[in-house]
DNA sequence: TGCCAGGTGCTGG
DNA sequence: CCAGCACATGGC
């Protein structure tokens, strides 16, 4: 058993070699974390979630346990993943290191913001304007943290308004882009195939290949393991591959899991891929 | 200091 | 359809 609900407010995880509560924080897939001692607080929405390493296990103390269980994939056995995907030589000390990585089931509309947010930008700097942005326009949560605004709060706010927040040029995209999402039926977009699903969501505002991809492969509604994400890091990993290797993996059902082991040990741990 | 960052929109060919 | 370019701004 990898892990399992205690109560109403916490959960128990059992198996860290698929559950590595650092490797997954610095994944580049959630950003409102903050390291605390032992352990982390994170935000996601509305809902909060305060996570504690012991010795043999690792507790998830949160205002919704079934959210967080959804959240971490806590029903997937990624080991089993970790073993079809072995195949590929070069991405085996990936998995060494980044083993313990999860494809979170993230919020669609904080997904959406956070990622065209982070085009061009480096992750300490954006991380900074998403927690000014949950600080100044998202509810005050009772333990003193802000959540993520909602999309009522964020269709108030101004193009000048982001640009304060260090948003620059994209300002004007996030405008729009929460008129598009406010027309979005999430529900909808879920039944889509890949290529239809990518060419609607690539029709809102700011949200190019790139960040197709990781709503696609980090928004809970959709989950498509099979779509990589590649921005500079993953380029120049996959750089060091050869054509049919590469084709190999991004072609292959888990290629989204593939590229975050490699994103992990390539741009967090800089270490090279072998 | 100049290059870079989980790139995208726009324009001209 | 595709190559080239501008774009805000802090981190390093």
């Amino acid at each position: 058993m990898t892990a399992k609900i205690t109560d109403a407010k916490t959960i128990e995880v059992y198996d860290r070699s698929q559950f590595d509560v650092d490797a997954i924080m610095h994944s580049g897939q959630v950003f409102r974390y903050f390291e605390r001692e032992g352990g982390y607080r994170l935000i996601v929405g509305k809902n909060c979630a305060n996570i504690f390493k012991s010795e043999n296990k690792i507790i998830i103390k949160s205002n919704d346990s079934a959210y967080f269980w959804n959240y971490f994939d806590l029903e997937t056995d990624y080991n089993a993943i970790k073993r079809e995907l072995s195949v590929f030589d070069k991405i085996r000390p990936s998995m060494d290191a980044g083993g313990g990585i999860r494809i979170l089931r993230s919020d669609f509309v904080e997904i959406v913001i956070s990622f065209i947010i982070s085009a061009n930008n480096n992750i300490k700097r954006f991380t900074k304007t998403l927690n000014l942005l949950a600080e100044r326009y998202g509810d005050r949560l009772e333990n003193g943290s802000y959540a993520f605004p909602s999309l009522e709060q964020l269709l108030a706010i101004t193009e000048s308004e982001y640009k304060t927040l260090g948003c620059g040029y994209r300002s004007a995209y996030l405008v729009k882009a929460a008129k598009q999402l406010a027309e979005t039926d999430r529900q909808k977009l879920a039944e889509l195939p890949n290529d239809l699903l990518r060419k609607k969501l690539s029709e809102i505002c700011g949200v190019g290949p790139k960040v197709c991809a990781c709503v696609m492969l980090f928004c809970g509604d959709f989950h498509r393991l099979d779509v990589a994400p590649v921005d500079t890091w993953i380029g120049k990993a996959l750089n060091q591959l050869t054509d049919i290797e590469r084709t190999a993996l991004l072609s292959h059902k888990y290629a989204g899991i593939a590229q975050q082991y490699m994103f992990y040990r390539f741009q967090y741990l800089h270490m090279e891929l072998e």
